[in-house]
DNA sequence: GATGCTATTGCGACGACTTGCAATAACTAT
DNA sequence: ATAGTTATTGCAAGTCGTCGCAATAGCATC
């Protein structure tokens, strides 16, 4: 209980029930900092509601993503990752090398944006990406590699 | 044999065996115009090799695109696609209303790539990815949906 | 508070893709 | 051609995520 009650509100308004598995899953996402994985929400509601299926995660972690109260990201690890949607909006730079994540803000694209729309009459979403490549520190460790 | 063999020279040249399986894998990519999905090649490969397992497949797949041979798309549509990989970067954009596809050149990121390692020294690959938003077509049809 | 409507849940089955392992078969050297 | 080495394969089992369906339980109305 921390003030994710603004999210369950937003959620009642759009006319989604308020059942305790959506209140105990978006408490946990809340009271997470930084990425989570669905495995590890299911994790953490079990430890205080032991029926609850991991569908049920799964299929709210949909809906969150779907209203854009959190962000789903494929950091290519096998499995994806959740986080709460911040004011702003941001994309993460994933290092191939080491692994390390540092967020981008989304002016960065803008650009291409108004790009794609010039050229290609094309609204791009490019809601919450992750961007792969070499991080600074590894690109000076293994100069040539 | 249509002039993949260019390909299956790479592989050799960088020490992988050369199989009857790769080798028909390789010739159906090659054949293929457009994206395919790991199910369709593996249903053109038992057509002429009926005890290829479809873990082959995959597992070809992924080599060819360690070796940057073919490139990987995931169209949002619950199964990735391949392509056989041209001279020319490309990726594409899907729209989201009506689920067209269409390629984008890859100098349109250019100047991202530019900001990125200028900003956060971060080098980034951006290999060939797909971009959802709403093509021109459906803008304008569906004016304010 | 009881009743009804239906969104939501848990369950089980399924789909795409991956992986461990023992058997097979490419390649190399003889 | 033969033998040896080990990459590659097929199989089976496993993982992450989705989906259909019948039972449950929110919420609105009385």
């Amino acid at each position: 209980m921390s003030g994710h009650g603004a999210i369950m509100e937003s959620l009642r308004e759009v006319g989604y029930r308020l059942t305790p598995q959506r209140m105990l899953i978006v408490a946990i996402i809340h009271d997470s900092k930084g990425h989570v994985t669905a495995e590890d929400v299911h994790t953490r509601v079990i430890e205080q509601y032991p029926f609850v299926d991991i569908s049920t995660v799964y299929r709210t972690l949909q809906l969150l993503k779907k209203l854009h109260l959190v962000n789903e990201t494929d950091l290519g690890g096998g499995r994806v990752e959740y986080e709460l949607a911040q004011e702003a909006r941001h994309h993460h730079l994933v290092c191939r090398r080491c692994g390390a994540t540092s967020p981008m803000d989304d002016e960065m694209i803008d650009p291409l944006r108004a790009r794609l729309l010039e050229k290609h009459g094309f609204q791009a979403d490019m809601e919450h990406f992750a961007i792969f490549g070499v991080c600074r520190t590894c690109a000076v460790k293994g100069q040539k590699g």
